[in-house]
RNA sequence: GGAGGCGUCGCCUAGUCCGGUCGAUGGCGCCCGCCUGCUAAGCGGGUUGGGGUCUCAAAGCCCCUCGCGGGUUCAAAUCCCGCCGCCUCCGCCA
């Protein structure tokens, strides 16, 4: 959720903000009509709450009197009493409407609230999916056919190997199901433990969150927006499947107060995703790249508004230096209005070269949601100058099959096998070179 | 799954039986003063969070906040109902 003050002082860049994300710009001004009514609820509300309580304390200390008076004293008290008694009753209805009307302004002003998604950054491109800025491009994408053999894609490859086992995947659990196998498994915990070592030693706390939540992390973390669809619910249960630990990390400090000087607090999780993919019908279907449930390496920062986007550009070099060292081709991306989510006042994507589909597809992201989500989930920070709402960041270490994909093609020989690159070695028991199956 | 206990303003804690003088006691910690070769001790004061109002801003004032949500009542930390969490014991189980 936004600053409501912000809104106030300021609605039009507010407006501006829904513009550019290709939504309704009119929440703003119904926003602000609601906002003023709940004021004024409030303050009327107030004004009889304040009567009655002071009236309740005058009974109060009446009775106390009552209580400790001779007999002969007792009837004046006692008179006294039924005077102020008088109208009471009368007065708590009116305390009880005026009640009732404010927690429905409350309710009416906090409906429209959720819907608003973040204001963006004014640097952030504008446009839809493709407005995209390519902000720089690394590494050399090999010459297949100068290298003299046809491109291999990663499901070829997985088969292979014996890495990737996708008709089983299928035979239990459905279409964008997967069962990773030998090297395959061995090359998941390898990317995961080679990104938690990278993390753990620039500072990061390691943690295993839990992939089940509540709706109100869910809500908190924006997911429940236009994202909804792509999140599976527990019916039964009333619970949630995340979608990327960014939402039981970021739920970890709600309704929490967190000391200035512990800022930055950075998070590394590891957890399985789980993503409905509606709507991406016969988009990837084939392989691993889109599928309805991964594992993932997550960063989670926490840290003040104002060092925000400092750590924003942190988090896009700790990507970076990730795929840097799996020597894999990539572009980033400044990721256009239209496409950040609801949370996002700004997004890099990281896209790997993917030799088979010859284009650069999107492996990691990170997004600095500014203050929106500590708002929702009531964290903050305590310094000098008092309490206020904190930044949340995130960002994609590895996203397993999406690096999986892109390595396996990537480091692809013309003889099926593929070539590990050094950074991985340590992982996988200092294998240099993975081989097809017999 | 069954039985019992507990949840108070950073931490601990009083109050809950018998509703009002509790807008919540005391200790620890922390902050500001005083005192003092230094430190410690001592003395005095302050110390939940949110909303509203006023203001350039602050101070002030008002409302809400005793796990959460309802209810009873003129009045709820206190009584009633539901929920959540933690602990103990039993059962079951990776």
């Amino acid at each position: 959720m936004i600053d409501l003050k912000i809104l106030r002082e300021d609605p039009e860049r507010v407006r501006e903000s829904q513009r550019r994300r290709g939504e309704d710009p009119g929440i703003v001004d119904e926003l602000l009509d609601a906002d003023e009514m709940r004021r004024t609820a409030e303050a009327s509300f107030g004004a009889l709450r304040s009567e009655q309580n002071a009236l309740s304390k005058h009974i109060g200390h009446l009775q106390g009197r009552l209580k400790k008076a001779s007999d002969e004293d007792r009837p004046a008290i006692q008179a006294e009493v039924e005077q102020a008694l008088a109208g009471t009753s009368d007065l708590a209805e009116r305390v009880k409407s005026a009640d009732a009307r404010r927690s429905a302004a409350e309710a009416e002003a906090a409906e429209l609230l959720a819907k608003l998604s973040n204001v963006i950054d004014t640097d952030a491109p504008v446009g839809g999916e493709d407005d995209f800025v390519v902000v720089e491009e690394v590494g050399t994408r090999r010459d297949f056919a100068a290298e003299g053999f046809a491109v291999r894609d990663h499901v070829e490859l997985g088969e292979l190997l014996g890495a990737l086992d996708i008709e089983r995947g299928a035979k239990v659990s459905g279409s964008r199901f997967y069962y990773l196998t030998g090297v395959g498994a061995l090359l998941e915990l390898a990317l995961v433990n080679h990104a938690i070592a990278l993390a753990t030693g620039n500072g990061f706390t390691p943690v295993i969150p839990p992939a089940l939540v509540k709706p109100a992390a869910m809500e908190g973390t924006g997911f429940l927006g236009q994202a909804a669809e792509n999140v599976y619910r527990l019916e039964a249960d009333d619970m949630y499947l995340v979608g990327t630990a960014e939402v039981p990390l970021a739920a970890y400090h709600s309704d929490e107060i967190l000391d200035a000087g512990s800022l930055p607090r950075r998070y590394v999780g590891y957890s399985p995703c789980f993503r409905r993919e509606a709507g991406s019908h016969g988009k990837d279907t084939r392989g691993i790249f889109r599928v309805h449930w991964f594992d993932k390496v997550e960063m989670f920062s926490y840290c003040a508004p104002e060092d925000a986007e400092q750590e924003h550009r942190r988090l896009l070099a700790w990507e970076r230096q990730f795929f840097d060292s799996l020597e894999i081709p990539y572009r980033v991306i400044d990721v256009a209005s239209g496409d950040l989510g609801a949370s996002a006042a700004r997004k890099f994507d990281i896209e790997a070269w993917i030799p088979s589909q010859e284009r650069y597809r999107e492996v990691t992201s990170t997004s600095n949601c500014t203050e929106f989500q500590a708002r929702r989930l009531r964290i903050r920070l305590r310094d000098d100058d008092g309490v206020r709402p904190l930044a949340t960041l995130n960002g994609t270490l590895v996203a397993v099959t999406r690096a999986i994909v892109a390595l396996l093609e990537n480091h692809q020989q013309a003889d099926g096998s593929v070539r590990v690159p050094a950074a991985l070695r340590p992982y996988l028991g200092g294998r240099e070179l993975l081989t097809p199956l017999a």
